[in-house]
Formats: C-alpha cells, sequence, structure tokens
DNA sequence: TAATAAAACGAACGGTCGTGCTATTGTCAA
DNA sequence: TTGACAATAGCACGACCGTTCGTTTTATTA
C-alpha cells in the first residue's frame, strides 16, 4: 500500500466522522484539513473535486455497514436466523454507532433525495443493495420453510426496513432507551406472524 | 395585520419551501431575499439571526402539518376512524406534499439529532406534540372499545410512527408507487391486529 | 545514491456566508 | 398633513467556501 493510499484511507475515515454528525453538505474540506493537521490543497488533491471526496465516504460509508451488519449476518445459517441477524446488527449499529453521528447512508438519504445528480445515485444504489440483501435472506427463509409460503417478500422487507428506518429516527432524536425494546418487539412480532 | 408581518409571512412561505429541499443548514439568507426580490439586509432584520429564522421556519412548518394531517383527523369521530385519518393523512402528507422537498421537520429532526442547542429543542417538541396527539388518539380508540384493552399504547404509536418515517423515507428517495400500497397494508395489519 | 514521480504545501482566486451599520423609503395614527 | 416610527436598502466587514497554481518536500525505484 502506498504512502498516497495510506493517507487516502486515514482523510477517508476522518470525513466519515464528520459526515455522520455533519452530513454530506456539512462535510468541509478545510475543517477536514486541519483536524488532519494537513494543508487544504494536499487534501484535495487526493480526490479532485469535494463531489468525488462525497462520493468516496459514501462508498467507505456503505462498505462499513457491509462489514459491521451484512457480513457478520450472513455467517449465520441461511433461513430464519439470517434474517432475524440482520434486523439484530442493524438495531445494534444504531444503538451502538461505529461513527458519532450515526449511519451517514440514512441520513444522506434524506439530505439528497431532491437533489438529482450522481451522489443520489451513489445513496440510491445502497439503499438498494441493502435491500436486495434483506429480500434474499427473507426469501430464503421461506425457501427452507421457517417463514410461511405465502409471504410477501417485498411487504415483509418493507416492513422491517421501516421499522429499523423509524427507530434510528426516533432513538437518535430522543435518545429514549424505551425505543429498544418497542422496535425488537415489533421485528419479533413481525416475524412471529409469519412463521410456519 | 401589519405590513411588517405580512412580510414577514411571504418570507416565511419561501423559506418553507426552501427548507424542504435543501435543509435548515442549506437555507440561506442571501439566496432566500434574491427569490423574494429584496435586500439580504432587509429580510435579515425582520428576523435577527439566522437561528431565529430557523426557528421560525420550524414553527411554521409544524402548523403546517398540523393545518394539513392533524386538524382535518380530529375532525373525524373518536376512536379508530381518527386514529385512521391521522396515519392516512400523514400518508397523503408525503404522497402529495405541500412542499417541494417533503416534511422539513423530518429531516431537520436527522440534521441535527447530532447537534444541541435551541433547534434541536424545537424539533424535539414537535415531534413528541406529534406522538402525544397520535397516542391520545389511541387511547381514545381503546376507551370506545375499538382497540383490544390490553394494547400497549406506546408500542402501537411507535410501529405506526416508525412505518410512516420509513415509507416517506423511501418513498421520497426512489419515488415507487410501490410504497404506497406497502404503508398502506402495514397499517392496515396493525390496527386488525389489535382490533376487538 | 541519483533520477524520477508522487505527495503535500502556501498563497491566492472569486464567491458566498451571516452580520453589523447608516441612510433612505414607506406606513400609519394624531 | 405632518411627525414618529417601522421597514427596507446599500454597503462593508471578516470568515470560510471550493478550487487553482507553482513550488517544495518526500517516496519510490533504477
Amino acid at each position: 500500500m502506498s504512502k498516497g493510499e495510506r493517507t487516502r484511507a486515514v482523510i477517508l475515515d476522518q470525513a466519515l466522522a464528520m459526515t455522520s454528525t455533519d452530513g454530506l453538505t456539512g462535510l468541509t474540506i478545510g475543517t477536514l484539513a486541519d483536524r488532519l493537521g494537513m494543508s487544504k490543497s494536499g487534501l484535495f488533491a487526493h480526490f479532485g473535486s469535494k463531489e468525488m471526496l462525497q462520493a468516496a465516504v459514501l462508498d467507505r460509508a456503505a462498505e462499513l455497514f457491509a462489514d459491521t451488519v451484512v457480513r457478520p449476518a450472513l455467517q449465520q445459517p441461511r433461513g430464519l436466523p439470517r434474517v432475524l441477524a440482520l434486523f439484530e446488527n442493524w438495531i445494534r449499529w444504531t444503538l451502538h454507532p461505529v461513527l458519532p453521528g450515526g449511519c451517514p447512508i440514512q441520513a444522506a438519504s434524506i439530505e439528497f433525495d431532491d437533489r438529482p445528480g450522481p451522489l443520489r445515485d451513489h445513496i440510491r444504489q445502497h439503499q438498494e443493495d441493502l435491500r436486495r440483501v434483506i429480500m434474499g435472506a427473507v426469501r430464503r427463509a421461506v425457501d427452507e420453510g421457517h417463514l410461511r409460503a405465502d409471504l410477501d417478500v417485498e411487504q415483509f422487507a418493507f416492513e422491517g426496513m421501516s421499522l429499523c428506518y423509524g427507530f434510528t429516527q426516533i432513538y437518535r432524536l430522543f435518545q429514549d432507551p424505551k425505543a429498544e425494546s418497542w422496535v425488537r418487539l415489533a421485528i419479533q412480532g413481525l416475524v412471529e406472524r409469519h412463521r410456519t
């Protein structure tokens, strides 16, 4: 790994933390450079434009989510355990955030849902990837006979994901510990309702 | 109504639209003044600081939500009809947004959940108000015998609100019309499950 | 170790940000 | 209709924005 690649990684780590609290737009090259003790222009040269920096941040955030939430869940046995692990890891991702400001992609979703361009495309792609992972796991749970055969996979995914989105929003705003048991009970109910 | 009050209202209308697409932070006094054909300083004098402008925007947004979603629902007969109207009006608020960029308060929730200060306090207050309205309606539906007596009102409110939050996020990002039937089915299921 | 390439710097650019000030215009009651 | 005051404009400020450029330092490799 060359010097440039190493520095780039360090920059992205800090940029990720900054984005999580201030948003993709709030991310600023000047203060980012300050926190890293390097010059604006030196940092800038690694990305070529602010938009490319933001895109790199999004991709890195998606990697982090995959490493923390998705990948560990995929090591669970296929079927219901894997579905449960996905939701459980997602809940833990919110309860004990790796990044100080919570999930940058969810924040960026709302920040950019009205701003066409490559950044919104990136966000859509990452969210769609997550949806496909969840739907795949649910479908396999049906195939394994853990969930009812007549289950509407898209509907199930929507409800589960909505609960996680809503939980994140409520928990982050109010820091109310009750939200944890609410979302757990809700997910549990969702699964229980469609069990064979 | 004095000239000043009238101008202030016009400013807030435009500010609301701008906030809905660009966020509370993206709201800018210069471009806001440009769109209204007035000077920065003239506009500025109405609010004294950007933070007070932002707070006024939040309060106006809450009024708009109350006029569009809550107030019409409160005219439905108490009990289940009122609960259903609350969720239905909320869904319609997302499907046919009064403001071009969707609900500014939901956006501000995520934007400011990590930034302590009077603005976050405002946001918390408005979100808490909504939660109390919904819980009150649900509780009355229990009292009227429309919903089961052993229903956990807080849990019910969390699930219903999460579905609406999640729906907004998904629908605004992807503009997928399928999301509409997903959320309707989910809300319907939630209610059906707790009916007497 | 010398030659070459990559990386980082410092200074400056045109813009825009929020915010003061002073002066001018407009409104509205006596 | 005039006098008092509210409303708006104009201008300037310091700070920060993303970006460019030429130079200097540091890595890499022949």
